[in-house]
Order: C-alpha cells, then sequence, then structure tokens
DNA sequence: GCCGCGCGTGCGCATATGAGCAAACCGCCG
DNA sequence: CGGCGGTTTGCTCATATGCGCACGCGCGGC
C-alpha cells in the first residue's frame, strides 16, 4: 500500500487505522509511522473506532452469552444473575435457552442439595438439556400440583423424574391438582398429611426451578382442563399477563384473582420472593409480558432468557 | 458470576474465554484464574476463537475497506494494488467504489503528472468524489474519442476538463468520435496533427485511468449512437463480455470484432497493459464479467471495486 | 512391553499496549 | 493583544500480550 495519507477528517482515519490493526493485524507502531501518526494516537483512534460503533466485535456461537445484556438487568432489577443468549431463529430459541438453563444448573455452585421445580414445556427442555451427573443427591420437589389431570399425563412427573434421577437423587411429586374446584377442597387436601409434607419439603428447597406461562387460551392450564379459555380470557381482561406455578399475576406481580388463587395449590409466591435462589427460565416474544412481571417484582432472584427478552426488559 | 465450572468441550471455552475478554474486557490473566487455567492457554483460545470465526471483528463504515479480499486479488492476479469496499446497497454501490477511486487517486504517490483517462458514468462519479487539489499541475489526458457525437454531449470533455481544474493542471481532449464509419476515415484523422499529438500525448501518461463498459444494449457506445443494438448484440454473440476504452473484447480479454477495432479510434490495450500503473474503477454485478476478463488479461495494475465483485473475480 | 513421535502445556522474555499526567494548542472573550 | 478553560498531544511507566522453546503425557508401531 502506499506511504503517506492526505490529511483524512473524522473517521475516515480512524476507519483506516482499524483495518491496519484488526484485518491486517499491524502493530500500532507500524501503522502509527506508515500514517505518520504517534503511536498513541493510533491506540486512541483505536478506542474511539470500538466505541463508536465502527469496529465491531461480535460473538458468533449458538452458546454464546450476552454478557452486557446481563449486567444490565443484573443492575436494573437487583438479580444476583442472569443468563441471556442470542436470539437464534424463533424454533431453536426455546431449546438454546433451556440449555443455558441446563448449563447454568450444572455450573451453579454449591451444587443444590434440594431443588424445587414447576412443570411445563420449558422446564422438560430443560431437563433434556441437563447431562447426567449435574448433580449428586439431590432431591427433586415439585412445587406446584400438576400430577393427574394433565391430558398428557405424566410429563409433569417425568420432567421432576428425569431430573432427579440425572442428578442421582430422588424426586418428591406433589400428588394433587394444581387448581380444584373448590376453596375448601384445596383446603382440605393441602392439610392432607402427604400433601403437607412435600409441601413442606418444597418450601425449603435451597434452589427453585421455574418457567412461566402467559395469560391467554394457550396455557397449558387450559390445555391440561384445569381452566375453559373463558376463564382465562376474563383473567388477562382483569389484567393478567400470565402465570407462575400456577397463580396468575398482573403487570405488578400481585395474584389477579384471589378466589382463584384460593383454589390454587402449591407453593406462594412469597416463598419464591424470599428465596436465595429462584432461577426463572423464559423464551420468546409472547412471555415478554410475564418476564417483565416477574423481574420486576422480585419473584426471582436469576434469569435465563433470549437476547429480545432482554432488550425489551431493559426498554422501560 | 460463578467461580468454577465444569469442564467445557470444545469451542465452549472459548466462546466463555472470548466474552469475557472481549464483552467483558477482562485481562487474559482474570480470565485465567477465574477459569481455573493458565493465562496461557487462555491467550491460545483467544488466538482459535478469532480464526476459528467463533469471534468476528467487523469494521463498519461506508468508507471501510476489505483488506484481506485487497490482498487475494494482488496474489491472484498480478495487481500492483486493489482497492475493495464493502457492498453497499445497490445504488449506493457506483457511489461508494467512485469515492474510493477518488480516495486512492488522491493518496496516489508521486503524484500524477500526466493521467490518460477515459469517459462513463463511473469517471464522471470519480470526477464527483475528487476534492479540488487532489494534484498539483496534472495534465488530463484523454484516451479514447467521443467528444461530440455524445448525445449528451460533452459530458467526456467535462470529465476531463474538472478534473484537471481540481488537480490545478490542464485538460487535453480528444477531439474525435469514438468509432468511425469507415477505417480509412479512422486512419485520416488519426494521423491528422491534432489528434496524433493527443494519442502521443495520452500514450506517454504516468497514470491510466479508466472503467469499461457491458455488451448489452445498455452501453453508452449504444446511447451515444456509435453503434445500434442490434451491432451490440452481435458482438456479444460472438463472445464480447464489455468494452475497454471502446474495444470490446471478450473473456479472454481479445479484441472480438477486429473490422470493428480497426474503425475504433483511442488508445489501444496493449498501451494499458503495458503501462505501469494503470487504474480499473469498476462496480455492480452486471460488470463482473468484463471485471474478470480485464484483470484476468492483465489490462490493469490496480482495481478498484465493490465487495461482491472481488468475490466474484476470486471465485474462478 | 518399550520406544519414539507429536500434540498440548507451562513458562521466560521481548514487545505491544493502556492509564495517567504535564505541556501545548486552540478558540473565546475581555 | 493577553488571559483562560477545555481539549488534544506526546510521553513515562506499569502491565498485558505474543513468541519460541523445553518439557511431559498419551498413543501407536514394533
Amino acid at each position: 500500500m502506499m506511504t503517506a495519507e492526505r490529511e483524512l477528517t473524522g473517521d475516515l482515519l480512524a476507519v483506516r487505522v482499524a483495518e491496519l490493526y484488526y484485518d491486517d493485524n499491524k502493530t500500532q507502531d507500524e501503522i502509527g509511522s506508515l500514517l505518520g501518526i504517534t503511536r498513541w494516537k493510533v491506540g486512541r483512534l483505536l478506542a474511539h473506532a470500538r466505541d463508536a460503533g465502527i469496529v465491531r466485535i461480535e460473538i458468533v456461537h449458538p452458546r454464546a452469552r450476552r454478557l452486557g445484556l446481563e449486567r444490565r438487568l443484573c443492575e436494573r432489577f437487583g438479580l444476583t444473575n442472569a443468563i441471556v443468549v442470542p436470539a437464534a431463529s424463533d424454533d431453536e430459541l426455546g431449546a438454546t435457552v433451556s440449555r443455558a438453563a441446563a448449563d447454568y444448573l450444572t455450573a451453579l455452585r454449591p451444587v443444590p442439595r434440594s431443588l424445587g421445580i414447576s412443570w411445563g414445556r420449558t422446564l422438560q427442555d430443560v431437563v433434556g438439556a441437563l447431562a447426567p451427573g449435574w448433580a449428586t443427591g439431590v432431591t427433586v420437589t415439585q412445587i406446584n400440583g400438576g400430577v393427574t389431570l394433565n391430558r398428557r399425563a405424566g410429563t409433569a412427573a417425568t420432567t421432576a423424574v428425569t431430573m432427579a434421577d440425572k442428578g442421582a437423587g430422588r424426586a418428591v411429586l406433589l400428588p394433587s391438582p394444581a387448581i380444584l374446584e373448590r376453596p375448601e377442597t384445596k383446603r382440605a387436601i393441602e392439610s392432607d398429611r402427604t400433601v403437607a409434607e412435600v409441601l413442606r419439603l418444597a418450601e425449603g428447597s435451597s434452589v427453585f426451578l421455574y418457567s412461566a406461562g402467559v395469560a391467554d387460551e394457550s396455557s397449558v392450564l387450559v390445555e391440561s382442563g384445569y381452566l375453559s379459555a373463558d376463564d382465562v380470557t376474563e383473567l388477562a381482561r382483569r389484567g393478567a399477563v400470565g402465570d407462575v406455578v400456577g397463580r396468575f399475576i398482573n403487570a405488578n406481580g400481585n395474584v389477579v384473582d384471589p378466589s382463584l388463587d384460593e383454589r390454587t395449590l402449591g407453593l406462594g409466591h412469597h416463598v419464591l420472593r424470599s428465596a436465595d435462589t429462584a432461577i426463572f427460565v423464559v423464551a420468546g416474544a409472547a412471555k415478554h409480558d410475564i418476564a417483565r412481571a416477574v423481574v420486576a417484582s422480585g419473584l426471582c432472584t436469576v434469569i435465563v432468557t433470549d437476547e429480545e427478552t432482554a432488550l425489551e426488559l431493559l426498554e422501560g
């Protein structure tokens, strides 16, 4: 290439420098003498080029994370941790986030001894991505009901059991429907020794792991027959953005329908709010609202999500 | 973030390292102790990540160049220099490349004292992008005919004159049509003192600058009335991919129709082939074929083009 | 079972790089 | 014309980084 260059205005020089440095990997010194400027100026131009976005450094890998977003999420919502993965194609998204959640769980120290989990599509994916041996002797406890009435009967149970299995431990199932017809029934079941015991155990878990559902007719609670489509529409009308462990909340994180909540069996949100480690896994545009409600109301201490959701959460 | 991590296979660790280094800009040392590996390994992982393409460093700027492609073009075609600019939107493309050509001309050392140029849309753009004072006392000479018959009469002349003007020098115009009807006429004009003088001057230029046209009905030679659409179609049928200073060549760089060439007035290709500096400016997918013919047959020593054309040239 | 070979690893050292600071420079106003 | 804040520049020095070498470990041939 030529030697001396004519005076270049603004970013142009920075571009030239950046090209020589990154594309051609010359040293700052070489570039300096080549362009007739001091190497310090070269360094400064490089710095400028980087934070003016002229030079973009991107990490392209399906398992890559977005550390900047993670940091901002932690600060903004007072989380202890956040895992943000790049937005993949829409159908890959859930898988990517689930894998990230599995990775996080695996890397979690101290290794959880007791883990309270919800159930659902997302959780099932997380378990699928979990490698055998992720823990040793873990007790996996269900934190909300739903064992029997589920149409795809047993998925909830399978999730917990597989998870315990891969962690060389045992699963404790909550033998109860998620939502009862009458409050009295709910209270009755709740006070049954077997159930009470499980709930007590669940409450004492050192780590919680859960996802959330959206408040529309696609909700698993509708699909499972616990609620009718109309019920959910009505809930949405009253401000519900989604459900966490079976309980519907509005944008502020408050339970929308106390009378429904009275009939919902499982850990209350106060337990999650006061937990040391509550890991919330969420992916996809449909869940932006419920995700916001969860993090904003302190229902989790850790969020695992995708880039787009993270961005959405930070704009508000 | 957590401390110790579980053993990670393959690129995963590299990704982690790259994130911490580039996103979080920690030092390699810090990353080392954080992940429980030596800083040298961190360095090596970083190197791996870079050349495995996990880390992509991109320079985003309209005036940025593609140095890698430039180097490969030089090697592949034995050029002394190549300028490749990022492919912008299609309508911006010509402007970007022209600006790059202007920049190149400006930075060229030694400053050209005599410059032979062709004319056309591209050349006009180059001149437009040229800053006043780009040279001092330059002599700009036209190397092919076309002064008078041009429908947009005068553009060819304007190009040369403006260029000379901005370079504080003088323009020498070739007062002749590009293509004559009969060979004898061409020879007669050629031997006219005025014309012969200009051609001699043109031939002695230290630097040449030209573009090329495609062999279809959009050719400037058709537009200018020198050729009919049928003529060009016939030329194309006989293998012509485009024209350089009015002379049509095939993929091998050879003149397609000697009898037409006999009637074409202007510098012969042998002059360009033996020139020290022949700068070829070309942009856009339509000109890929002619561009290939030019560089492959040694018609230029320097090419100024866009990324896509460069890539296309290198695949073959 | 033994030896050699090659890859991956730790490390010393030369060198490249970034932080911080004082001098110089510039545009602005009195 | 001269003083003055703010910005830019060159520089020193501590530190981060890359290169080359020697060592060790594991695998395959004999």
